[in-house]
RNA sequence: GGUUCCGUAGCUCAGCUGGAUAGAGCAACAGCCUUCUAAGCUGUGGGUCCCAGGUUCGAAUCCUGGCGGAAUCACCA
């Protein structure tokens, strides 16, 4: 049993004793002693001090007394107005290193899903659906976000214990890809990526732009020769009913269309994996709009019949929503053809048939709240069973200083070019600082690479996803202080004193914890470490990875105090020596295992 | 206009279900490398937690109302 429910379970008892009340146990409020205290867990007795009917001190003073005596891991306690400090003995703390410091997997939940005492629904998969890129454009800042938070958020469910699907769902058909089609079909001259070497999903999107602005020159022109407004001139202009004429004929599966569309994707495809494995992410699964809005088409036509939804007149059908505030939303088109949420209500089944998953998460940013709550309701009228599992992970836009990035204006930071950056950077300040003689010139790649990709990956998910961010192109992303490099850093740290020890010590020191006392510095590392796998769960609940970044931050920087204010393999005093080498080893697990659940991988020398 | 989210130091961000004197980093300034990696450590300055009420023993945190910002309310995705 944990300490902490040990004291609870006492103090509840104790209040029962004296008062005849029981108590209720969301008020037993435990948490960790602040440092200018002495103690290092707090019990806050307001909450029982009306009941008990006595002063905040005698309250806390009884308590006290009665938990010394009936719990041998507390030595002493100390009261300051209503708050409870309780000090742990050295036993207890050693206790915990002792059984953790060789703990490869600390932190993590033994996997729940194949756990044969587990319910049903416990071994239930969570799909989390992340990155959903179109297919005209490279990818940006903003997919970053997204796919390092999905992914991560992917990578602490598992580690809580849950089975998990990591999908992708490509946009592939549209009036877009339509676009960068007509554009490469007439002004392209059959240019591919072989022949021009460029990215495959850059290349298609340079004639996304080419359409861009030859629609622009013909809509200014029309807008000054028959002087009608920018949105009838963008209707009337040549290249967008050509557009429109080619998606007609992809729906109609016109195999020249196809042809060219099946090509240009492929060239999509190809350059985007080679994002994502920079970026190091991967899925289970990957779904294609192309394949997924007719059975969207099919089941709204099934609710449509079951009158769920409504006809007008001209043929369109919709869900009317207003009695939850949402207005009616169309689902099909008068032409037949469907829209964002016809495809939507297509996925959710077909990934709820696939895997029949207890949750299903939409990694999406904070623009489509209103989308989902409408794809929630729809779902819900048509009395699907998976509407209640849907959850929107909703995260907040990327900025830059001048406001959000816009294509338009040049200012769309290129995800390729944002991670060439990076490692850059990490290869010329690693240069300057000229610690890696004897690295192999592939080890050195290799680390710019873990380096660069640690600060960006870092400096992203360290920010609360439900908030917006800020990203100034002009600053680089910082390698000091509260960044991915310094936690790198301090792990390579670590690394090398280890390396340092004797082989066979880190064995030996299990047995020799008796009698040591820790000080100051090294308990409040030794109490940090004590949290990790809590924060993990906290975190994993949250969906938020920010916790977790956050979290080793802190690890890190209370390491390297301890770094500098003790030495560890210079200690004289053998036991202190072979307690502090555990104590790193722990620390190093918690980096390790903290970043890893981050996707960010950790040097061990730089 | 309706709805949702955000507002904490000059800047970027923490602050867990309400708990003690609100914390980091960056930037500025001043120190610390013959000792296990100075991408580090220490110190100084810097706050009306947007404002006003309310609930509470206690509010940055919860409620109400303002103010400011963002998103959305598409036959775009």
């Amino acid at each position: 049993m944990k300490i902490e429910e040990n004291i609870a379970a006492v103090v509840a008892e104790s209040i029962l004793q004296e008062s005849g009340q029981q108590v209720d146990p969301t008020t037993i409020l435990l948490q960790k002693t602040r440092k200018e205290f002495a103690g290092d867990l707090t019990l806050v007795v307001f909450p029982f001090v009306k009941c008990l009917k006595r002063s905040p001190e005698q309250v806390a003073e009884l308590l006290g007394q009665t938990l010394l005596r009936q719990i041998p891991q507390i030595e002493g306690y100390n009261v300051v107005k209503g708050f409870l400090n309780m000090v742990l003995t050295p036993g207890f703390w050693l206790d915990f290193l002792g059984r953790e410091a060789g703990n490869e997997r600390f932190g993590y939940a033994s996997a729940k899903h194949e756990d044969p005492g587990r319910s049903s629904q416990a071994k239930k998969p969570v799909v989390v659906e992340f990155s959903s890129p179109n297919t005209n454009k490279p990818l940006h800042l903003g997919h970053i976000r997204n796919n390092l938070l999905g992914y991560a958020v992917s990578l602490l469910l598992e580690g809580t214990g849950n089975q998990v699907v990591k999908v992708n769902l490509v946009n592939d058909r549209g009036i877009h890809i339509c676009k960068s089609m007509l554009a490469w079909i007439r002004f392209g001259q059959g240019e591919t990526p072989e022949s021009s070497e460029k990215k495959g999903d850059k290349l298609v999107g340079d004639y996304y732009v080419v359409f861009e602005t030859k629609l622009r020159q013909q809509v200014d022109a029309l807008m000054k020769d028959k002087g009608i407004s920018e949105e009838e001139a963008r209707k009337e202009a040549p290249l967008m009913q050509e557009a429109r004429s080619l998606l007609r004929r992809w729906e109609a599966r016109d195999p020249e269309v196809l042809a060219v569309w099946k090509q240009m994707n492929e060239w999509v495809y190809q350059g985007f994996d080679v994002t994502y494995k920079r970026m190091g992410v991967a899925f289970d699964k990957t779904y294609y709009e192309s394949e997924t809005y007719l059975l969207g088409r099919e089941i709204v036509s099934e609710g449509l019949r079951a009158g769920a939804f409504y006809e007008k007149e001209d043929g369109s059908v919709w869900a009317d929503l207003s009695e939850y505030e949402l207005n009616e939303k169309l689902l099909l088109r008068a032409d037949g053809t469907s829209v964002y949420m016809t495809q939507d209500i297509g996925t959710a089944q077909l990934r709820y048939d696939d895997f029949l998953p207890r949750k299903m998460i939409y990694v999406v940013g904070n623009e489509q709240n209103h989308h989902f709550d409408v794809l929630k309701k729809v779902l819900d009228t048509l009395g699907k069973p998976y509407a209640a599992a849907i959850h929107h992970l909703s995260y907040g836009m990327v900025e830059l200083p001048q406001g959000r990035m816009k294509s338009r204006e040049g200012t769309v930071v290129d995800a390729d070019d944002l991670m060439d950056e990076m490692v850059a950077t990490a290869r010329k300040t690693t240069e300057e600082l000229g610690k890696t003689q004897g690295l192999s010139e592939a080890d050195k790649q290799e680390l710019y690479r873990v380096i660069g990709l640690g600060a960006l990956k870092y400096f992203i998910l360290k920010v609360d996803p439900q908030k917006n961010m800020l990203f100034n192109p002009e600053e680089s992303i910082d390698f000091n202080g509260n960044t991915g490099p310094f936690i790198q850093y301090t792990h390579a740290r670590i690394c090398s004193v280890l390396r340092k020890a004797s082989p066979g010590r880190l064995k030996h020191a299990y047995g020799s914890l008796e009698g040591i006392s820790p000080n100051g510095k090294e308990k409040e590392l030794l109490k940090r470490l004590h949290e990790f796998p809590g924060v993990v769960l906290e975190a994993a609940h949250e969906l938020s990875p920010a916790r977790v970044a956050n979290y080793v931050y802190e690890v890190a920087r209370e390491f390297n105090q301890f770094y500098h204010d003790y030495s560890i393999l210079n200690e004289p005093d053998q036991g202190i020596s072979d307690f502090r080498l555990l104590l790193s080893q722990l620390t190093v697990t918690t980096i390790r295992n903290g970043m890893a659940l981050l996707g960010i991988d950790v040097p061990e020398r730089m």
